[in-house]
DNA sequence: CTGTTAGCGCATTCAA
DNA sequence: TTGAATGCGCTAACAG
């Protein structure tokens, strides 16, 4: 029965919230100057700033930002949408808006939406609500409509990623067909000709874009496209081991390998390594996404950066430039070329 | 000179801002009435109910999140600091926070403080302006005086990590202590009783931690701490190998080697392998952190992980179930146990 | 059950 | 240069 005095010896005590008009009290002038102080506004007298700055420090008093915020129409806030968080390229990504943010005094807000189209929805929604003054959003899902609605609320947005056309808001997106093309001719450059390719699940974009970097990095080297140099994975490990699997089985002989990600590109090396292949020496091994994993295997894997970190950068770039510009201006596109990463892998000799 | 149309063409057409008076008119009702049924509070008739839902879709109104703060008092927003969102430990902490706030109908605004303590100052000071109802920071920098100046503005906090005693805020901490323990228990349970370590940094928490888990391990097992078994490295892949290399000059034979993290670890494995030892067969190797590279090595490689995602959950649990019990209640502790997770460096065989 | 009204804390207009 | 007054959009307390 002592129920009473539970949850109390910590119990916060409410710290009188110090205003605005405290502060000019204490300081024997009006609200108004305080603002005028405060933000540094118009011609104020060097002596009532001073008291104005001393009553500021002596009461502790810190601006709230939803009055801030409700009477300026701007949070200082903007938004990254996400498919996942938990995926190293889109947290590098966040770390490259962050930044950018910080260095214009904005904070980010993150919203991993798991996919989930309805939980982009509702990210959008939360800029509707002005609850930021911006956002950038990176998934597959953006619909022209979804884009639209939210660009007519007069809300500034960019969009990493492909884009319907004709989608009136600042865009990042990638060339990562040239990024297919890279490796490839990094590997022809070497000395290569018979470049086997492992690419991803078959039906979706990445592979298509894949393919068409591949066979025009082939045709541009004048090197007939054989099909039998050729399989698919699902973009996992598993999936590039079992994929090399079926290429060493037609026993059609190969001296390079381009791999749609790192991840197939490990599974691959591991498999080839199995069969006493040796890498590079006997088979030089390409992937793509530059994760953590390539510069931690044996051979450090050569592969293709998509430059995440950096397409947030410049995404937060054009989305603040926006922002101080009242959200007029046409809109801007930048495109992002893939960086070749040359590591063990892919030696030569 | 036709700088004057310029810009022109994508101009923002201000959306005039529709409010909630707005609704009250197209519905015939007073704006207490929109409010009321927007939030589902108290009895409203079924017909007024219906004709305010129609004239918020009608007008596409959407509630002002500053407006609803000022008065409410609450942001539904919550902060998470950390020293580096790059950094996939941080990035996975940050899933599980979101993770729990999203599903509390809150948002996640974060701060990657770099470390640095004015950065972390800054973080706090935006909670301080109660742009956030709370905040979890995970940090080495905080200090005793940092938590106070914060916990007395009444706000909610949640630590995660070590945190000086007697601190009257939630916290999340790790016994790694016991991770250490963990690894070295699964070497010698395997039958391998010479089990080498491969510490970090000499001098720094991590290496104390981990320094008292071997030794306790060991000593529980009836085996007499040898150090001859033990090298230090830098944490780096580069700090493990050139470590084994070390380790393998004094000849002193080794049939297990636990080191301080996976990095590490990955890279003691290649310079076994280069040595034409056989992991796991002559040597198991244990890591700790788990990595994404600690899947995808050959053999993978088993760790003991740090739960970053876990201890992000649950603070972000802890902090959620404070802001609802309006910041009342004992500080409340907790402590993550680590987890082994057997991968192929330790098989027995 | 619903309408009216008074602020939430601040920036800014208009006077002085 | 400064003070007074108004309102940003919304919620909640009070009347009816």
């Amino acid at each position: 029965m002592y129920a009473g005095r539970m949850n109390r010896t910590h119990a916060v005590q409410k710290v009188p919230h110090v205003t605005i008009a405290d502060v000019a009290e204490r300081a024997g002038v009006s609200v108004g100057t305080v603002s005028r102080v405060l933000n540094n506004v118009e011609n104020t007298g060097a002596d009532v700033r001073l008291r104005v700055r001393g009553a500021v420090e002596a009461l502790g008093y810190v601006p709230n930002h939803a009055a801030r915020s409700l009477k300026r129409r701007l949070t200082m806030q903007i938004a990254l949408v996400v498919p996942d968080l938990g995926n190293p390229v889109y947290a590098q990504m966040a770390v490259g808006v962050q930044r950018e943010a910080a260095a214009s005094g904005y904070h980010l807000t993150l919203v991993s939406s798991g996919g989930d189209w309805s939980e982009e929805r509702l990210a959008l929604q939360s800029l509707e609500e002005r609850q930021v003054d911006g956002a950038i959003v990176c998934s597959l899902n953006v619909t022209q409509n979804l884009v639209r609605s939210v660009a007519e609320h007069a809300s500034s947005i960019c969009v990493i990623g492909a884009l319907p056309l004709d989608c009136p808001v600042d865009n990042v997106r990638l060339d990562s067909v040239r990024g297919a093309e890279l490796a490839v001719e990094h590997l022809v450059g070497s000395g290569r000709r018979r470049v086997g390719f492992v690419n991803g699940t078959p039906g979706t974009v990445p592979h298509e874009v894949r393919d068409r970097g591949y066979r025009q990095a082939l045709a541009r080297a004048g090197i007939a496209y054989d099909e039998r140099w050729v399989a698919s994975g699902d973009f996992t490990m598993t999936g590039g081991y079992e994929a090399v699997d079926r290429l060493l089985d037609t026993r059609v002989p190969f001296e390079a390998l381009f791999c749609a990600n790192d991840m197939m590109a490990l599974g691959a090396m591991r498999r080839l390594q199995e069969s006493g292949v040796s890498v590079p020496r006997q088979v030089a091994v390409v992937g793509m996404d530059d994760i953590e994993a390539a510069r931690m295997s044996t051979p450090t894997l050569t592969t293709v950066s998509l430059l995440a970190r950096e397409r947030g950068r410049i995404a937060g770039e054009l989305l603040l430039r926006r922002l101080s510009g009242g959200g007029a201006g046409e809109p801007q596109k930048v495109t992002v070329l893939p960086k070749l990463i040359t590591r063990e892998s892919s030696a030569v000799g």
